[in-house]
DNA sequence: GATAGCGTTCCGATAATCGGAACAACAATT
DNA sequence: AATTGTTGTTCCGATTATCGGAACGCTATC
């Protein structure tokens, strides 16, 4: 999820500003600058020249009580640069198709600074269905799309190391344990996940590869009952298809 | 659309930075660090400073030449400040549904600043559709949503001055006929757009109102000829519905 | 009407920023 | 292979923008 640093009372100017912008994003409602002051540690009067600045820019705004929220101008910054992300744009039609087609989430990621980052997603039809948040990062140790990493992207993401969070009953909390379901995830050359993060949630995921290099993840995100449903084999291999088609449409469009 | 200023040496360190995200996000292509300071006019030393900055924070990123580009961190900050718009989280099930019933592109529009800014959109089915780029803004002369907040929003969009460009024959270049537009438009209560910005593409448009503000603006957008087959006055039923529809809507999910 | 909290402005001390210069690494050129 | 040009990066003293306490006017609340 979103990362708010607590304190950065020490740090340079743009980095404050930065955590002005997380610390917006971060809480559900607006804030005043008191208030902002107050939970990132800094003077009243250096937060609001820098709400000042970036408000000029339109990185934030104020509603009508005067409270600051993050404002429109990271909005096309944002989707600016999603867009000019290759794989996003390969992936769309893909993803969409394949949403359409089954009536369950789709989505995309990619990793970022050791971060399993969701880059972009198709929902499904269902009154009850998956809707990942876009830009948002999720564990590694209790998803499909964390195992496929762990086993595809040759040490870029590293094992996770302490205690693994147990998020339900079915997470595997024990370092030989996830050892295993990578083993696995190498030889089938997919992943799953039942349940081991949400309770209800699963899902299945391929790699998109160009090459030995893994650029991104495809994955399918359902209620678990659908799962057993259509079966995790003939679901597992539409995923698959879905990964390889969109690395086609990669090498297609030059990288 | 984008705006990117030219020079910024004199301004503040977040200037800058900001400036910096915004050259990145206006260039199509990755840039390197000495490319960028001679486009913005700042120290090459003091570029790369920030950039490291802006880059620990995951709001800029370096592709595998070593170029920079803009980062995921923005994705996120971007899709927040909009799923934090009630109007946006109102608007979405209705677009859906119209764009889907209809097969043409439906987006909503807030007044940010003096500029008309596309807060979300669904895109039609067919071959030829509009595709507006969320977080951009469209001139206010030649839009159907631009003449409808000159009508509605009752003094907040000032009334554009000076000469007015012509994008296309068809484009009110003329103050006394835009004004005439904007009376037309008060009356009847929503607004039409045919070939005036962009050639082939026509757009109607309705508010969004609670009460006596104008929160939004719904607008249907699609190839001139699709206008002609269904008939103005229908299409415009359907528009000014749609825009009804979103802001009951909102009644009902407080504020 | 008093009080507490808010956003905003001011200003001197201070510390972070600036930017020229020098550096290593790499690419293209001769 | 040597060279020239360009890149990203680091260093460091001068400068300047930033910092933050204090005081202000304002609004809401008791």
């Amino acid at each position: 999820m979103a990362t708010t640093s607590p304190d950065a009372s020490q740090a340079g100017t743009v980095e404050k500003a930065v955590d002005i912008l997380f610390h917006l994003h971060g809480s559900v409602e607006s804030r005043g600058v008191t208030a902002i002051a107050r939970d990132l540690g800094l003077a009243k009067s250096s937060t609001h020249r820098l709400l000042t600045t970036l408000r000029r820019r339109g990185l934030v705004e104020r509603d009508e009580r005067g409270r600051y929220r993050t404002g429109i101008g990271l909005v096309a910054l944002g989707l600016g640069a999603l867009e000019r992300e290759p794989v996003v744009a390969a992936a769309r039609p893909v993803l969409e198709a394949e949403a359409e087609s089954l009536g369950e989430t789709f989505f995309l990621v990619s990793l970022r600074a050791q971060e399993i980052v969701i880059l972009d997603k198709v929902e499904g039809t269902g009154f009850l269905r998956a809707a990942p948040r876009i830009g948002s990062s999720v564990p590694v140790h209790a998803t499909a799309v964390g195992k496929l990493y762990l086993a595809f992207s040759s040490g870029l993401l590293s094992f996770p190391g302490g205690t693994l969070e147990a998020f339900t009953s079915r997470t595997a909390i024990d370092a030989g344990a996830l050892r295993a379901a990578v083993a696995e995830t190498k030889l089938r050359r997919w992943a799953s996940n039942r349940d081991e993060w949400i309770p209800g949630l699963s899902v299945l995921a391929a790699p998109v590869l160009s090459g030995e290099r893994m650029l991104a993840a495809v994955a399918l995100a359902m209620p678990s009952p659908r799962l057993e449903e259509f079966g995790e084999e003939a679901l597992a291999r539409r995923v698959v298809a879905a990964g390889l088609r969109i690395a086609s449409r990669l090498e297609g469009s030059g990288q």
